[in-house]
DNA sequence: CCTACCGATCGGTAGG
DNA sequence: CCTACCGATCGGTAGG
């Protein structure tokens, strides 16, 4: 009944979701076999399962590590009292630093995500669909108030969060300008995209 | 030797080019199998082999494809005598309707491409970058004649690309504004977000 | 933490 | 076009 322990359980845990956000970007969620997995933490495959319950119980944490961070930040915004335009500004920073700095978490939880089993996928697509519409009404907002072009919202936030899901291939990229630069860089194309004609 | 047709060979392997880009696009290539590629053809598994050599030959096909198509329309926009931002929104045009009429084969040589065996993954990966490239030459063309703001063409490229790449999202929702509808709002705002403040 | 191993499923082939 | 079947690999368990 007694483990052998190195280190404390959660660390070895942790070891292991960081080490399955890395392989499960690299290779996809199907094509990562759990004897990969081990490999790179350093162990047999078998032994993973003092730690885990299943493969897909580190697709869940993964997934939901992520949407809980960026459902948080949705609550900040929303209560926070600045001009729409700000909130948004706000939450395009969020994602771009979430996905500078938390690449692969991120990127599994985007791509993923469909390889969840049900009552997870079910809540994970609920929760989605959730921070997309309250996305859209604070871009519906500032078109009421106009500090934003009249456009459809739901449009406008596909647009914003795939075109930040392309930091992706900036990531990956050789001669990537600065995350800094970059960021100023999305901040004005899509921002500019948003506000009206002056 | 002799082989039962009941269509001619021609179209036999396109119906299973078309299954398998649905197949693809839904389960992932990986997750994928040649029984429920078979079953959605409607023979037995050993049967898809009179028609293709193996799995990743309908994914060659597939991503090759699409990036044809796509490498064609980059030459007849190079060529043609327009200004810059008539090009780039002619090219946002295009992709926009490829990923509303051709949805399965589009999606799949974006998310599946990198299961591409290796001559071909390379040959891939060559044809996009270069892709790229032609599109940010155009924007850096438009920036020095200024009717482009002064940002980063790569990363312009990249939002443009991936900002299209949501209208997956909009394939699949169930509330959807129709397609000309759709097309003039992404024009609108990724068209608005490069054009300087007039 | 490991060795040994299970049943299931995979892509693909042989042969007709 | 099908039946029958192969070797490889998968996620996961038993038992220590």
């Amino acid at each position: 009944m007694a483990r052998i322990q190195t280190h404390n359980n959660s660390s070895r845990k942790e070891l292991i979701l960081s080490k399955a956000a890395a392989l499960f970007r690299e290779k996809g969620f199907k094509a990562a076999s759990m004897r990969h997995l081990a490999e790179s933490v350093g162990v047999e495959a078998a032994s993973l399962y003092n730690h885990i319950k299943s493969k897909t119980e580190l697709l869940h944490e993964l997934c939901f590590g992520v949407a809980n961070r960026f459902m948080q930040k949705m609550d900040e915004v929303e209560a926070a009292k600045i001009p729409d335009i700000e909130k948004i500004e706000d939450l395009i920073r969020f994602h771009i630093y979430q996905m500078i700095h938390h690449y692969e978490e991120v990127y599994v939880c985007d791509r993923e995500w469909k390889y969840l089993a049900d009552p997870y996928l079910s809540n994970f697509q609920n929760q989605r669909r959730m921070y997309r519409k309250r996305f859209a009404a604070i871009i519906e907002s500032g078109i009421r108030n106009n500090s934003i072009k009249p456009i459809d919202a739901p449009t406008a936030v596909l647009i914003l969060l795939h075109a930040i899901g392309g930091i992706e291939s900036w990531h990956r990229s050789t001669q990537k300008i600065d995350a800094d630069a970059l960021t100023q860089n999305m901040v004005t194309i899509l921002g500019g995209g948003l506000k009206p004609a002056s």
